[in-house]
DNA sequence: ATTCCACAGGAAAAGATGGTCA
DNA sequence: TGACCATCTTTTCCTGTGGAAT
């Protein structure tokens, strides 16, 4: 059924980019006025994939040099020295502990050469850095990505003005009809072979995900699964809805495997409680995390320090938590996705 | 309405990490 | 090898916020 797995993985970029043509010569006549554009949208809507075809048509207009670099939980050293790792000119390995003027000098050289464009993806935080003002006094264009356009641009704080103000690009949810042929281009590439999935379920399927391109791609995804497992030829109505569930988990089980050990325990102790307030996993906390950390490299953190990691639980979609400062309750977004470390 | 309380999260100091260089 | 150093992480200290109690 599925003969081309990687067409449906998230980050996937060999597919022709639809529906986004207008926005497309926008960005492009902006790259060429200025060396910053902002480029914003909810989530899932195609914004990594349009940054990697924007600077595909631009390296066919002229020579380029590019990085990609994913800004999430990055210091400011952290994207400089990523964007350096990522540039064509620029060093492999950049050791941690290089002197960030060492790799500000680094990154002019490399950078200098030719034109060069540095994306930087899940830029929500970056105001919070200095590394956009860094990057700014090279000789760089910037392609910034974030999800909230208002509140990236007051916290961003450059002296000298900046170029992010004078436009955004705003990338927003699909159509019923225009993701509906995303997920057909998808279908095609994907299963190479015609008709597994309808028409009418592809619509079906758009309707569902309010233009989300990409819970739509993974909605695609688990249904296909589940047809295979259930031996069908083509997707039934009934294995569209029991792959949804197969899909997020998939999503959430990856983004959990990727994250150090502090973030798993955290994980643990919420997920054994299904929800739990503040108060409650600290208590928990304590009482493990003895056991827990035996024959690990990392030791217990402080109640401060645990404060800090659930951000970024949150942003994977792990945990979720909302309310007021007191009285907060954590809770786990999928009680399926089985932490990885086993509490006593 | 005012005071109290618990907790989130900011700032700065301290500690850990992982590198360079003599 | 060991002194030293820059950066990142964690701790310490603290302020702000919203609900609950008075």
């Amino acid at each position: 059924m599925i003969a081309d797995p990687q067409v449906f993985d998230d980050g996937y970029d060999g597919i022709e980019l639809l529906h986004r043509g207008g926005e497309m010569s926008e960005v492009l006549e902006r790259i060429a006025t200025t060396d910053g554009v902002l480029i914003a949208g909810p989530s899932g809507v195609g914004k990594t994939l349009f940054a990697r075809k924007a600077i595909d048509e631009i390296g066919r207009i002229e020579p380029v040099d590019h990085a990609h670099v994913n800004c999430l939980g990055k210091t400011t050293g952290g994207v400089l020295r990523a964007v350096l790792e990522d540039l064509p000119a620029g060093s492999d390995d950049v050791a941690q502990t290089m002197a960030t003027d060492a790799v500000r000098d680094e990154l002019q050289a490399a950078t200098e050469r030719r034109e060069t464009i540095v994306v930087l993806d899940e830029g929500d935080d970056l105001p919070q850095t200095d590394a956009v003002g860094e990057l700014l006094e090279l000789d760089v264009t910037i392609i910034a990505i974030t999800h909230d356009k208002m509140r990236w641009l007051s916290r961003l704080d450059v002296a000298d003005g900046h170029p992010f103000d004078r436009g955004t690009i705003s990338l927003g949810r699909y159509g019923v009809s225009q993701l509906t042929d995303i997920l057909e281009r998808r279908a095609r590439q994907g299963f190479h072979q015609p008709d597994v999935v309808s028409q009418g379920q592809l619509e079906e399927l758009a309707d569902d995900v309010a233009g989300v391109a990409r819970n739509g791609i993974q909605r695609l995804w688990g249904a296909a699964t589940v047809a295979r497992d259930r031996g069908h030829v083509r997707i039934h109505d009934e294995d569209i809805d029991a792959g949804e569930e197969r899909a997020w988990r998939r999503i959430r089980e990856l983004n959990l495997a990727s994250l150090p050990t502090h973030h798993q325990v955290l994980y643990a102790i919420v997920h054994e409680a299904g929800a739990i307030s503040g108060e409650r996993l600290h208590e928990r906390y304590d009482e493990v995390a003895d056991e827990v950390y035996q024959g690990r490299p990392a030791q217990p953190i402080g109640e401060r320090a645990r404060r800090e990691k659930f951000p970024k639980l949150e942003e994977y979609d792990l945990l979720e938590y909302s309310g007021p400062t007191s009285n907060r309750v954590y809770e786990v977004a999928d009680a399926e996705v089985e932490p990885r470390i086993e509490l006593p």
